[in-house]
DNA sequence: AATCATGTAACAATAAAAGTATCATGAATT
DNA sequence: AATTCATGATACTTTTATTGTTACATGATT
């Protein structure tokens, strides 16, 4: 399987939406994304049930922040987009009966979960307000 | 698609290795991990070729212990399966034109390699004697 | 020479995200 | 009211990497 780049994406696809004024199109946002309306669809609307976008059909429709984006932080959008599995590699069995496979199970699993928590910690800890500020310094910078 | 169980597998084998003497065959390494000796050969020639084990064909062949475990991290294991990708999560595109897209890559990567490099130090702390100390430690408590 | 075991190559199965085509639904314009 | 625009939903195919499987070559032991 490819990455997983609906965290990623949608992260784009605010940020883009809280500098620009009105709704915009899913076919709009799929020209960003260089991917199909309905691949956006689909992924926002994760991020719609969530309550921090809203859409429209019909003329003058599309996708808007409903959102305060101060309180937004990426692991609610890691969350909304369906909360995916993070880590490629993992046991074979859940509950083996073997007792060398159950200690090398416990070992990789208490591995995997203290990065998870600090993964979830750190995508918790920034706001999509944070990032856009990141996006305003960069472009002073550029001056 | 699955999970990738190659550094768990090896790990399991490892261990019943140590306490095993003489060499097992593929058939009987397959048997533990239920699955085919063609996959074991697959997945133990990475650890052949980083000097951890040794095989020997014909009569009385099969895989040997040819390390120090209390030298051999679990770290040495996953890199020696082939490294493989850790996270599911990513970016769409590595090198974006878009400077939204930039910013966003950016606070991305910056997450997943922390976590990454929690991963990997927590993976090279643990050696395979630790593991096979704490599958003791385990079945004396059952006692 | 026969048997056992690894080594290798080629291909199918699996799983999850991504890509695509199609039609229904509803809102705004004319 | 009819047309147009846009989302909503469904049903596929494609992609990619691990895993599973079959088949055969190679080498060591009996």
């Amino acid at each position: 399987m490819r990455n997983d780049s609906r965290l990623s994406r949608m992260l784009h696809v605010l940020l883009h939406m809280a500098r620009h004024d009105g709704p915009l199109t899913s076919e709009a946002i799929a020209a960003m994304l260089r991917t199909n309306a309905v691949v956006v669809r689909r992924t926002m609307a994760g991020l719609r049930d969530a309550g921090y976008v809203r859409s429209e059909k019909g003329h003058g429709g599309g996708w808007m922040i409903a959102c305060d984006l101060e309180q937004l932080s990426l692991l609610d959008v890691h969350r909304a987009v369906g909360g995916p599995r993070l880590f490629v590699i993992g046991n074979e069995e859940a509950n083996p009966d073997c007792a060398v496979e159950q200690v090398v199970n416990e070992a990789v699993e208490d591995v995997l979960s203290e990065a998870e928590a600090l993964l979830e910690k750190r995508l918790g800890a920034i706001s999509l307000a944070e990032l856009s500020r990141g996006f305003d310094a960069r472009c002073k910078g550029r001056t």
